[in-house]
This record gives C-alpha cells, sequence and structure tokens, in this order.
DNA sequence: CGCGGTCAAGTGGCT
DNA sequence: AGCCACTTGACCGCG
C-alpha cells in the first residue's frame, strides 16, 4: 500500500500549477511558467521522498493551456529531459502517479466540440506521464460523465467513443472512477464491461451513492477490475466535513474513520489517495495509522 | 500591496 | 434562474 495526496503541497512555498489568463498568452510566458511548475513539481517529489508518501497525483496545470488550440508550442520537445528527469526519480522512488483530468473532460457529452476537447485534454494529460517514461500503472482518473436523463445511452456513448475515438495511448491508462450522484461502483462496473478500463474507487462517493454494498465488498469488486500491467487497485478516500452540505469533503482526516476502513479492508491492498484539504498533513497522519496497522 | 472579481472548458443538484 | 461543487485556486486590475 502506498499513500498520498492531491497535486498541492502546503507545507513548499511553490505550487506547481501556475498559469496566467488567455488574453496574456505568449510563448514567452508558456515557457517560464512551465519551467516553475516543473521545477515546483521536483520540490514536491523530493518531500514526499523524504516523507514516505509514495503516491502523488499531478496537477493538470503543469503545462497552462496544453489542450488549447492557442498553444501550438511544442513544450513536449523543449521540457523532454525536464519531464525525462522527473520520470527517472518517480521511478527510482518506486512511486506511483496518477492525474485527474478536470469536470470539463466528459467523454459522451452529445456536444461534439466538448468531446474533441475533451479527448485533447486525456492526450496532453497522457503525454506527461509518457514523456516521464511511466509505464501503464500511472493512470488517468475521469468520471462517466453526465447522465442526460438516460444513463444506459450514455454509457453506450461512452464506450463508442472509447473505442472509436481514443488513442491506444489514452486508453491504456484510462480509469473510471465512480462519482458522488451519477455514476455509481455499479455504473462503473457497467462501463468496465464495456471498455475494460479498470475502475477507480472513491470510498466517500460510495456513501453519498451507491447500492449500500459494504466497504470490502465494494473495494474487492472494484480490484477486480484490475490488471496485473494496471498495478494495484488504485482508490480515494475521504469522508464528510462534519455539519457541512453532503459530500463536502472534511478539512482534515477523521482518524477514528480512517482507522476504522482499514479495519474494514483488512487483507486487501490498494494506493490511497487522500481527497481531503489539508493535503499531506493528512497523508502524513494516514501514513502513520496505516503502519501502526502493518497495512504497509 | 491587498482585495475581490474573474478565469478555457461541463454537468447536475441545491436554494 | 442562479449558485455551487467538483481532484486543485491563481491571476490581475483596481483602489
Amino acid at each position: 500500500m502506498k499513500i498520498g495526496y492531491p497535486c498541492i503541497n502546503e507545507s513548499l512555498d511553490c505550487t506547481s500549477s501556475r498559469t496566467f489568463r488567455l488574453a496574456s498568452y505568449s510563448e514567452e510566458r508558456l515557457i517560464a511558467i512551465v519551467e516553475q511548475n516543473l521545477a515546483c513539481l521536483r520540490r514536491i517529489l523530493e518531500y514526499n521522498v523524504a516523507h514516505g508518501l509514495l503516491f502523488f497525483r499531478l496537477s493538470s496545470g503543469l503545462v497552462p493551456f496544453a489542450s488549447h488550440a492557442i498553444n501550438t508550442y511544442n513544450w513536449q520537445e523543449h521540457f523532454r529531459m525536464t519531464f525525462r528527469r522527473l520520470g527517472e526519480y518517480i521511478k527510482s522512488h518506486n512511486m506511483r502517479i496518477s492525474m485527474h483530468p478536470d469536470q470539463f473532460v466528459v467523454l459522451n457529452s452529445p456536444n461534439e466540440q466538448t468531446v474533441r476537447n475533451s479527448i485533447a485534454e486525456l492526450v496532453y494529460q497522457g503525454s506527461v506521464l509518457d514523456l516521464m517514461g511511466l509505464n501503464m500503472t500511472a493512470k488517468l482518473q475521469i468520471h462517466g460523465g453526465g447522465a442526460y436523463g438516460d444513463k444506459p445511452s450514455a454509457m453506450d456513448r461512452f464506450a463508442d467513443v472509447y473505442h472509436n475515438q481514443l488513442p491506444d495511448a489514452v486508453k491504456a491508462r484510462l480509469c473510471v472512477e465512480n462519482d458522488d450522484r451519477t455514476y455509481s461502483l455499479q455504473d462503473c462496473l457497467v462501463l468496465h464491461e464495456l471498455t475494460g478500463m479498470p475502475v477507480i474507487f472513491d470510498n466517500f462517493h460510495h456513501e453519498c451513492l451507491g447500492n449500500g454494498e459494504p466497504m470490502a465488498e465494494a473495494v474487492q469488486m472494484a480490484a477486480s477490475t484490475w490488471q496485473q500491467k494496471d498495478g494495484l487497485l488504485m482508490m480515494d478516500y475521504s469522508s464528510q466535513a462534519p455539519g457541512e452540505r453532503r459530500g463536502k469533503h472534511v478539512q482534515q482526516i477523521e482518524e477514528q474513520l480512517f482507522h476504522d476502513f482499514l479495519t474494514d479492508t483488512e487483507g486487501l491492498d490498494m494506493d490511497l489517495m487522500l481527497e481531503i484539504k489539508d493535503k499531506e498533513a493528512s497523508a502524513l497522519k494516514a501514513l502513520e495509522i496505516a503502519k501502526s496497522l502493518g497495512r504497509l
């Protein structure tokens, strides 16, 4: 089991997702910002290694406007060696990496332009992992998309785009994660049947939208969609912010709940991404709890 | 120099 | 009808 957190490190004084306005786009600016983002990413990875956090989600914002038509610059070539060195660092420390394209990536949208933009974004994010030289255990994690009042049709459309429009390089990394209001674990298992994509399991979303399957059972169902080449099951872990709107993530890890989760899933293995607002602080607490239970 | 409106992009649930 | 949340705030014009 590896434990990690997404995108941002709050202990460091840098961010790997600096950007700028479309209106102020220039190649000079793009190059300068990407250079800073990748330098910060390096520092974050070093922090993670020093603290035993071996799972990390790269920010979608590493390369601003990477999938936008305005960006015709060959940043892949310009930063080839930087990406390669980052990848070598990741591999030499046996870290697991994921990326999570944001809510604008919707493969089953009825709007063809939205689908085209979504594919371009997936190609960008996959190319970052490719440039790093990471194997197919480094994943791209998306949701099922919209339902548009007819989920079975929407799922068929997803599968159609998957088979007929996605490049192999994206398909080899793409995973679907259960969300908290439209695509449940069961729905994702159907998408898995239609496409072969592994299912990333989110315990908190499962609590918001599920059929009441016990946690261990749900984890096992998701795990069964992962093959050797995909690596260990990836999971997102979070819990409800007390007193807040349903579905809102907690500010800091609820240690008892995390302990209970690990006890409930005893004997199962997975890599855990802590989707908790205070980032590495909670990931470090989770690491200690997992250690104390002999799960690392 | 700090604040607040706004920023490439979609969807659905809530008020 | 408009706001909010989402894996993550950050930029930039204005006072």
